[in-house]
DNA sequence: GTCTATATAACGATAGAC
DNA sequence: GTCTATCGTTATATAGAC
């Protein structure tokens, strides 16, 4: 599956990244992710002391990555609203779900604390930041209504979850879609 | 684990109920369900032609379950806001998740278009179910701003579904209950 | 570092006795 | 209807040669 420009390592942690996307920990085994970096048995037990191992560096890398993608779309200095647009209508692949968050619905992730807390903590992470952000735009006058930024900031992150649920259980991106136009129509500044 | 009040084929689809919420598709053996039904491998294929038959079983019951659930929510002739509210709002078993929705991140599930029919169904059903709800509102002027019934309505689900996804990753209900009340804060008529 | 051989258990199912 | 026996495959490694 990968060209040997990449490490033994690296096609290994890459392909564990890939196949916890599409399978999750549970329903990925040592020898898919073998036969995935093209590695054998004796390569994979050389640079990592099993799968958990091995995960666990797979879903930090997974996790930093999705941190940087989301800070992308939310920098800048516009009004509250239109960077919380960018972050939410930002190009997505939609139908393969979100890489962290699908991992809460994996049982033996949420059961190890050092797999789960890359989970917890880059959603901790996006939740604060957008709190951060609604809060400025509270404090800019640029909401109307009384709003908690922190209860806001987790309707954002929920419909964004939420929508790649929708999206997988009706085989298409509209349904993502259409739930954050839903939540951006109530978002705006209305008269 | 179940008492000999329920006869063995109910064990064994209730047992797959249980397990198929706290494990997925993929995290459930037969021998895990036999174990949990008190059942051995003779009665489960005797009732059931294989474990896809009896998750299918388990699975459509479930999705019906879910809907007569958010039915009685939903039932009644009141305000728009407060009937959506008394959805959003119900007792739920956050930390477990949504029985039905976390089937969507269980790929073998996905791939059968005889698993996924209900969690399609069930989630569609529940979606135009709260569009209608909504569009009586709009249509009586009981919300602010133009909104799109169907879009909202996919907001409120996806903020339930994403909302298990936050609860679980901080493992507290607390995630889940800030998302639900920045929903029906946006939600809400304001000045 | 990588390979092959080997090991124990579990997975998902079938066969046939009772 | 239920039980035990058996089956071929996969899961998750360990051992040791190269």
């Amino acid at each position: 599956m990968y060209t040997h420009l990449m490490s033994t390592s690296e096609r290994l942690i890459e392909s564990t990244r890939e196949l916890l996307w599409e399978r999750g920990y549970v329903g990925t085994s040592p020898k898919a992710i073998q036969q995935h970096a093209g590695a054998g048995q004796g390569s994979m037990y050389h640079h990592f002391t099993g799968k958990p191992d091995l995960a666990l560096t797979a879903i930090r890398r997974t996790a930093q990555e999705m941190q940087a993608t989301a800070e992308a779309a939310l920098a800048g200095d516009g009004p509250a609203y239109d960077r919380v647009a960018a972050y939410l209508l930002r190009e997505r692949d939609v139908l393969r779900g979100c890489p962290v968050g699908r991992l809460t619905m994996d049982p033996d992730v949420i059961a190890d604390e050092e797999l789960r807390a890359p989970v917890t903590e880059t959603l901790e992470w996006l939740r604060e930041r957008l709190a951060g952000i609604v809060q400025e735009g509270l404090d800019r006058g640029e909401f109307s209504g009384t709003l908690d930024a922190g209860e806001v900031a987790s309707a954002i992150v929920a419909t964004v979850q939420g929508g790649y649920v929708l999206a997988r259980a009706t085989g298409s991106p509209a349904a993502f879609d259409a739930g954050v136009r839903g939540l951006l129509a109530l978002l705006a500044p209305r008269a």
